[in-house]
DNA sequence: TCATTAAATTGACAAATATCAATCATATCA
DNA sequence: TGATATGATTGATATTTGTCAATTTAATGA
């Protein structure tokens, strides 16, 4: 573990609240890792060992079944992922890979479940992540059964305006196809439908997303924070 | 309240661990009401006033989005809901609505969150009840993404043939309609999906379900506890 | 720098799913 | 019990979305 990872981790909603004692004692028994891109981190199934922080990268979260597989979430740093295995000590229902080069601290989750039994404050840290982490996918099962792929792409385009930059244009942050896998559609259909979304007001090039008429893009999206989450 | 709802709610895994005096105290303020078939309890987007619990009856979660409404989810007692909204003292994301006649025990969610401060072992227990709820909406949108809506229609079969009874028959629990909005689909397309897996060893005449070839239903649905849920 | 691989795009087509309308069945209630 | 409303089913059709194949574009590494 490098002691320049300490502070960031410490600074996490998770870790902020505990104790200092009760914190390094989980981070006595955590230990990082650097992973080059591409590497599967766990597999969906396998008992939940490791609470998994990104410190540095990116990691995908998808899921597989009867030979399909679909991104169901992006991890980026600093940012947890499979709390709720580790603590209900079950196996992971979603398998990891770092997108690229990445550094992960992994936790033991047998230490993890200890320590909120002791500390108060990160048990209720932990809720208040859990209950995020919830709210969360509860929004996206919305999107999924509320919006048409077109409005899922418009909705996804705003809502990363909005929080990237509060600017015309950015940068997409991965690749298509994940984004196409996330939104829950093909590739072809993403690409087309981009094509399709320059009547209203936004153009993509590549990975640069420019937006013309704002007012239009979010016309056909109908951003609402109870799908999309909080405006900031 | 009535005397013979405590103990059901005391049995209840959330409260199950706590201390005595907690639980009384968390009861003194609730109150219970009952409830005609088709009230809406708590509309999406309002401030989450109160922690949940059907005692009798049954209740849907439900999402609305431009226009459109699908069910998220079914409680039955006893089951609570909207505990993660309380928890983090933001809007609902779903509304609810009682499906038949229905008692409900509503407990003011500034007590829930004194309470889980002040006694670790329902601080455990509210931890274990999200990470639970999280992945259920996990499983969800899993089967949403990586399943077809015939998959989906076989798998929610399959899923309640073993659970509610081991045998070759049982009913349907909720309204067809219901069940489509629940799985993704319109209920035409249900209607026709329940007739073509005629070939797959199932029949449903009205509201009864009769499995006369697992195997072939379980092919089509190919069950994985990851998307469907543990096994029992 | 070029060669090689992977991603993105495009077109043609097929499949899945939704929509609309009509009918049938079922439940509810006076 | 019969009248009425609601849900379920069915057929015809439109729309959405996916699949397959071919090509272009971009990224990567020797």
């Amino acid at each position: 573990m490098r002691p320049s990872d300490l502070p960031e981790i410490r600074h996490l909603p998770l870790f902020s609240e505990m104790l200092q004692a009760n914190f390094e004692q989980l981070m006595q028994g955590a230990y990082a890792q650097n992973f080059p891109a591409g590497v599967e981190l766990i597999h969906q199934g396998d008992p939940a060992d490791f609470l998994h922080i990104v410190v540095e990268g990116a990691v995908e979260l998808f899921a597989e079944w009867g030979g399909q597989s679909c991104t169901m979430a992006l991890v980026q740093p600093v940012g947890t992922f499979i709390l709720a295995a580790c603590i209900k000590d079950a196996p992971y229902l979603m398998s990891a890979r770092t997108l690229e080069k990445s550094r992960i601290i992994l936790i033991p989750a047998p230490d993890l479940r200890a320590v909120f039994r002791r500390d108060p404050e990160f048990a209720v840290s932990t809720i208040n992540e859990l209950a995020g982490c919830y709210r969360a996918v509860v929004r996206h099962a919305k999107g999924l059964k509320l919006r048409s792929s077109r409005e899922r792409v418009a909705a996804y385009l705003v809502k990363h305006l909005r929080r990237v930059a509060p600017r015309q244009c950015f940068d997409l942050p991965v690749e298509k196809r994940l984004i196409a896998s996330y939104l829950g559609m093909t590739p072809e259909n993403l690409s087309r439908t981009l094509r399709l979304l320059e009547a209203d007001g936004v153009t993509v090039l590549g990975t640069r997303v420019t937006v013309t008429d704002y007012a239009r893009l979010a016309a056909v999206a109908q951003p609402d924070p109870l799908l999309d989450g909080p405006d900031p």
